[in-house]
DNA sequence: CCAGAAAATGTTACCGGTAACATGAAGGCT
DNA sequence: AGCCTTCATGTTACCGGTAACATTTTCTGG
């Protein structure tokens, strides 16, 4: 007999807990007969308990379906086994690759990560944070430098090790692992310079990040006093704008020879637009995309673009946390992995 | 009594306690002297106080960069205002309209949405499932049906409001929003039949859910004495399995007509590999897709798909779940979205 | 001016775990 | 046998909030 409920009607249970219960470790606990550290125990140093006395707690945990309620556990030993990430769009296969890597590598340790989609607005990236922050997860992945200096203190009063990624700034919250976007749109440029390029365009994404690639490729022309006419389009870029982009640059300046396009998708639009009007590229007209999706090569012609290493990021952005997570200081706090330009026929 | 030695180690403030603190509701209340549950109604319901008391209390609270503790909130009220998804990957351009629609309508009633990625590996599936029962969301949203019979036991047993997505089955675990896969297969074959594919092919990712229609759109030809070849990709399909996959097939059967293929991504793959053979698409062959991405419009001759409403998938999940918040039952506690065929060029 | 209701704030008791220390039993060694 | 370890388990006191009810203060109207 298990059931304790001989009592004369114990009166509404309060409130609180009206309804049918998930079962606790204290239900386990009185089942088994023993006490609740023991069956906290079973579950998280079994090697603590006799072989006899783990396997019966074992056994009643299974029957019950019990599931450990881990916001007590976290509220109790200050640690929570989750990594929470932000992205600004979960659609950018850029992000893949990298939250890809960091899963892997945080399972490893036994961490969970989980994703939280910040959007390209400031406003929502604050809330979003706020309410990431009260869940005290052991670290906070961020893609981009978080600009909000009210979000940037309450990062830094919760204490919890945070990553920048994707960017690059000398003054990170915390850690960092990125590469800089200015020195990307410098490339750029002087790539399609040294092949010839001397009225080039810019299709680029509105986002921050695409902005600072788009003027520092503008500014390296500027130097040799050539003016880069250029269009945004709205942050989750599809292919389609790519070919409105270029539609629209060739409307206003017909004689351009070259375009620097802040994704791949877009580049992938102005090929086609190209091909549509019959534009050779790259004779006539020279494309370059930025992210080296793994679709460019099968493009007609292939797509050079611009290749970051986001796996790498995962990675090291993990290797931080876990780092951190065992009481250590990572040997760097800030990365610049760099970036390299995919050479293909399209540029 | 109890130890007569007064210990005078009353220094270090018991190891748990050791570094440096981040602010809580009883450090703002003392600051502030009036006690922890006025500050926590200053939060949640602000207007239960008088406006100099709550004016006080906010200013302390912006001073301290104090940020709720959302575990301790969530233990003590049993509603954590969080939502999680699960979908097995990321990358996943179709899942994405759906988390996105999700994220918003949660936002609207103040709650959050979390992503993980459990990919379309059974193991870290459940894994992945009871980390996220045992942080106590209000509700979980599951991409596909849950198959390992411990975990939907868990599910239940965990009573979490849970929505099963983009599949059908009589009985879910609780609410369902999805369509027929097998139905799917079916259409696609019966559109290519009737445009006179007599010697169609197959190009599958090779997750569940797409062997399920590869499957029936064999049936479907079997019926008729036809045999369907086909070879599978590895799940998350890239371009270049499209053009590999056609290359194989032709290899083997070099009269094929038509192809059915598991993606998008597959689909366009397919379209570059014939374009690069001389075959026209769709006079020798005919491609189809399945998920209806923007980019196939763009694709050449564009792309014929399968279209799946993800962005209503989304809503109507999240619709479910904040019914069910409120303590009521939505109206049906499964809904079939349907599907259409997206006619365009390709087929 | 005071009873009674409404508004503002406080008290107490948890939510379900874990840290730290305490205790009892079993084993090793001289 | 006696004492010290080591192993297995228990006790106590929180973690940082919120529910439910209690109390005090302020506001009404007769």
């Amino acid at each position: 007999m298990k059931k304790p409920a001989q009592q004369p009607k114990q009166i509404a249970p309060r409130g609180r807990t009206a309804v049918a219960k998930t079962p606790t470790l204290a239900d386990i606990a009185a089942e088994v007969g023993v006490t609740k550290i023991t069956v906290s125990r079973a579950l998280n140093t079994p090697d603590q308990l006799s072989p006899a006395t783990l396997e019966k707690v074992l056994a009643a945990i299974k029957r019950s379906g019990y599931t450990p309620n881990l916001l007590a556990g976290s509220l109790s030993s200050n640690r929570s086994k989750l990594i929470v990430a932000l992205v600004p769009s979960i659609s950018g296969a850029m992000f893949t690759a990298t939250m890809q890597n960091v899963a892997e590598h945080l399972q490893q340790h036994g961490y969970q990560l989980l994703i939280g989609q910040a959007g390209y607005d400031d406003a929502r990236e604050d809330a979003l944070l706020e309410a990431v922050i009260g869940r005290r997860p052991d670290g906070i992945i961020l893609t981009g430098i978080v600009h909000s200096t009210q979000a940037r203190q309450k990062l830094r009063a919760a204490r919890i090790p945070v990553v920048e990624t994707w960017d690059l700034t000398p003054k990170p919250i915390d850690m960092l692992v990125g590469f800089s976007h200015p020195a990307i749109g410098k490339a750029a440029a002087d790539y399609l310079w040294q092949r010839g390029c001397r009225r080039p365009a810019i299709i680029s994404p509105d986002d921050r990040r695409a902005r600072l690639r788009a003027e520092a490729f503008a500014a390296f022309y500027a130097a040799k006093k050539i003016a880069v006419p250029s269009v945004e389009a709205p942050a989750p870029t599809p292919m389609g704008d790519g070919r409105t982009g270029l539609a629209a640059l060739l409307h206003d300046h017909p004689r351009i020879d070259g375009v620097f396009c802040g994704s791949d998708n877009l580049a992938l639009g102005a090929l086609v637009e190209a091909k549509a009007r019959g534009i050779f590229v790259p004779q006539q007209l020279k494309v370059i995309g930025y992210g080296d999706q793994s679709y460019g090569k099968d493009a007609d012609p292939p797509l050079t673009s611009v290749r970051i290493d986001g796996a790498a990021i995962g990675r090291i952005a993990a290797e931080m946390l876990m780092a951190r997570a065992t009481g250590q200081m990572p040997k760097k706090k800030i990365v610049d992995i760099g970036f390299s330009i995919s050479e293909r026929a399209s540029a």
